[in-house]
RNA sequence: GCUGGGGUAGCUCAGUUGGUAUAGAGCGCCUGACUGUGGAUCAGGAGGUCGGGAGUUCGACUCUCCCCCCCAGUACCA
């Protein structure tokens, strides 16, 4: 068994929509998350992990074809049971929160991991990413609904980016309008769908979504709601009031609207959250209003959330959510509210890349030691260690090559600041030479003669080896 | 999924109407020089079955068909 060998060169390649995450990227992603972490736990939220594997039951519900696990990355597994990648937290959630009826409620719980879409890749889009979520279930209460808006203003405060809005509405508002306007219940989900389209395409494309259907730029057809023409009016009358004014926007929402009993409902929810945000000292520049938020997703019941990159628009909506009160129906008879928001981590760090928010770096070493005598290996060795008992991220160089060229390349390409190099010379004498990389960058950029390049002044001292660990980190805190 | 456009070295691309193309450039990479110093400079070098398969032809990177993959728009997004 697994002796056949073969002779066949595998060409080295990635799934479609896969990737991989290059050190630089990782380590910026790690700080993303650690940033996110620890302001999702200053408001309390636990966190919370879940298999990536679930029951294909668990995830699509109970009547799944084998036409349905195609559209996830589902399939027939070991003992013969049908299983799926998750393709987002929520359920499993729902799933968890079932089983453990003596959850103390409401529950705040954060998670962050991969989730897996067969959908078609694009740009910032793959079929294996990262998600954010963070959720409170258990409370009806708008306050939780104010506090998940609070903690995104939070979040993208801490992560650098100044520039950005959070708005919300409320679908209660259109709920009622669709029922005032006679348009069915089981079509509402396809009118959010379409209005959500508003800001990337458009109100001509969506008006006429609702209606007959359009055209796209490369000539292929969308289909239509086929809505009435009087529908279609009375919800572009609705959307023209959000080109008023903030201060009178929900006064015009209520005059259009303030008879029908559920949208009066989703106006008192939004008055109450605004409320509850301004009480809670969010910036008022942060957050915003905006009744043609609705989100495109099924399960949204009453207010939502989106985030936009004022400076990057095209990035659409990087941090969003909404209020879901069926959250554990599949799995119980018991109706349990619950309000959350999430992001996609990936985008959100191409988005901080894009605002040059972070810095990538290739390192975390600060200091190389370079080894160019062979008969010191000893000295490099303790060199080394007593370096990283000092506290200070160091590695040995454990190229084959014995030239201090290569190894300096070397560090100067994964960016180590600092070469601590120690040849016959300093060892006699009982001194290192420290090299700081990055101030001879800097110094490269106006020379173009060797020896004056060579000449190393400022750029590397030579110092008692006793004053090692003071010299270094005195030179990597400056 | 649908519509449209593409696939030539790791990357960006060039390659005349099918035959001096057993395929080139820049960047990158590797080796060396500048006597223990990353940059710059100079000199060498490795690397491609021209996405895959079938066909037309005396002959195909260049033409035809099928497949795969990539890009753009759009749909779906639980």
């Amino acid at each position: 068994m697994g002796n056949l060998k073969s002779n066949r060169r595998i060409e080295p390649r990635l799934l479609k929509g896969f990737r991989d995450y290059p050190p630089e990227e990782e380590m910026a992603r790690q700080t993303l998350i650690a940033r996110v972490r620890s302001i999702y736990e200053r408001h309390g939220f636990l966190p919370l992990q879940t298999p990536a594997l679930e029951y294909a039951e668990t995830l699509l519900g109970a009547d799944y074809t084998a036409d349905n696990l195609k559209d996830l990355f589902g399939f027939r597994g070991p003992d013969d049971v049908d299983m799926a990648l998750r393709y987002e937290f929520t359920v499993s959630l729902a799933r968890y929160i079932a089983v453990n009826p003596e959850l103390a409620l409401p529950f705040r719980r954060y998670q962050y991991g991969p989730v897996w879409r067969v959908d078609k890749p694009g740009p910032g889009r793959f079929r294996e990413f990262m998600q954010c979520d963070f959720d409170i279930v258990g409370t009806s209460s708008m306050l939780a609904d104010a506090e998940i808006i609070a903690v995104m203003v939070e979040v993208m405060s801490a992560l650098g980016i100044r520039n950005f809005l959070v708005r919300y509405s409320n679908r209660k508002l259109i709920n009622g309008l669709s029922t005032f306007a006679g348009i069915p219940d089981n079509r509402l989900q396809d009118v959010f769908r379409v209005i959500d389209k508003l800001e990337k395409q458009g109100q001509e494309a969506v008006a006429l979504e609702l209606g007959p259907g359009r055209t796209d730029r490369s000539g292929d057809k969308i289909p239509g709601l086929n809505l009435e023409k009087k529908q279609i009016d009375y919800l572009m009358r609705f959307i023209d009031i959000a080109s008023a004014p903030p201060s009178d926007l929900l006064d015009s929402v209520e005059k259009l609207l303030g008879n029908i009993e559920v949208s009066r409902q989703g106006l008192t929810e939004l008055r109450l959250i605004a409320q509850y945000l301004s009480r809670m000292e969010v910036p008022a520049d942060k957050t915003r209003i905006d009744i043609t938020i609705v989100r495109g997703l099924g399960y949204y019941t009453g207010p939502v959330y989106e985030t936009t990159l004022l400076d990057l628009p095209e990035y659409g909506s990087v941090f969003s959510g909404g209020r879901y009160d069926n959250l554990i129906e599949r799995f119980s008879s018991k109706s349990l509210p619950a309000t959350g928001s999430s992001f996609g981590v990936d985008r959100m760090l191409a988005a901080l890349i894009a605002l040059n928010a972070v810095t990538l770096t290739k390192a975390t070493s600060q200091v190389l030691v370079t080894a160019m005598d062979k008969t010191l290996l000893d000295n490099y060795i303790s060199l080394v260690s007593e370096i990283r008992r000092a506290g200070i991220n160091a590695e040995l160089f454990m190229g084959e090559t014995k030239n201090l060229n290569k190894q300096l390349k070397y560090a100067d390409r994964i960016g180590i600041p600092l070469a601590v190099i120690s040849g016959s010379d300093e060892f006699q004498s009982g001194t290192v030479t420290v090299k700081d990389l990055r101030a001879g960058a800097e110094r490269a950029r106006n020379l173009t003669d060797r020896k004056d390049w060579l000449k190393a002044e400022q750029v590397q001292e030579t110092i008692d080896r006793s004053q090692l660990i003071p010299y270094l980190k005195s030179k990597l805190s400056g």
